[in-house]
DNA sequence: GAAGATTGACGAATCAATCTTC
DNA sequence: GAAGATTGATTCGTCAATCTTC
């Protein structure tokens, strides 16, 4: 039935349905529970996630890369802020003037240090650890998956 | 192994990130595409829809609950703008005058009929139909278990 | 002139305080 | 006094324009 069908399925808008309600809610949980415990929301920890992972530092435009969505701009001011509590510092790049490192100071990765077991125990408190074993992987797999196709689409 | 151990493992931590990911690329796809062909933002068609489903009107307090995260203030906000725009208007409820109800006119089931195919389109083009057949009834169990079980929890 | 990054101006989100009606 | 909703002040996000360096 229903050739040419356009729209999606009762099960695919259950899926939609659900993911937005699932995200909107960890992510609300997490990042409630960052600024309690720690005093900075989830935009402040994931910008020292990355730098972390990327050694300590990162240019700004690998920055907002990294960081979902993100304008250059607002990549920018968020920075400014974490700059402003001293989390941050930035740096000209000795090579290209043009570019500009975010640096993790002393204080930023003993702010790290301290709220990463808070949010990756709230991951598994508020999002994995609600599903049964092996759940997780075939999310990821699902995941995986829409994301691979989504890349392909973006460079047809 | 790993007594006690608090962290996410591998699986779940690219479950974490995969559906973060997810979210942002789709839901980035779906407000440029409504910006785009139907000059308007995401925000406005949830409200149009959640209007819709309701009948064509629902109390402010209903279209905040209804509308993921978003706080009182923003929601009368946001009806602001689409009452500004004509698809909204307000009326007072007759038996407590306390109530404002947002109502669907004319114009706005107008906008909702044009841009609903666009968007239902664009909810399989760039999320449940790059999955395979019977991966969205897996997507939504999972959803479905992560939600039951935050609601548990939010309630204990 | 183009790349990397920032700024000015404006629209949107939020908190606390307020207004109205119960 | 409490519920429903809005407003004022502030902060945050984004676009276009700008600055600097290549």
């Amino acid at each position: 039935v229903a050739i040419g069908r356009r729209g999606p399925t009762p099960d695919e808008m259950t899926a939609w349905r659900g993911s937005l309600r699932t995200h909107a809610l960890v992510v609300n949980r997490l990042d409630t529970e960052l600024r309690q415990r720690h005093g900075i929301p989830l935009d402040w920890y994931d910008v020292l996630v990355q730098l972390h992972e990327a050694g300590g530092e990162r240019t700004m435009s690998e920055l907002a890369d990294a960081l979902l969505i993100l304008s250059p701009s607002s990549c920018t001011r968020l920075v400014d802020r974490l700059v402003a509590a001293g989390l941050v510092r930035r740096e000209v790049d000795s090579d290209d003037a043009r570019v500009k490192h975010a640096v993790l100071t002393a204080e930023g990765r003993a702010v790290l240090r301290r709220a990463a077991p808070t949010h990756l125990a709230g991951i598994r408190r508020w999002f994995t650890g609600l599903l049964e074993p092996g759940e997780a992987a075939q999310l990821s797999a699902l995941n995986a998956r829409i994301l691979d196709r989504l890349d392909r689409k973006a460079n047809d």
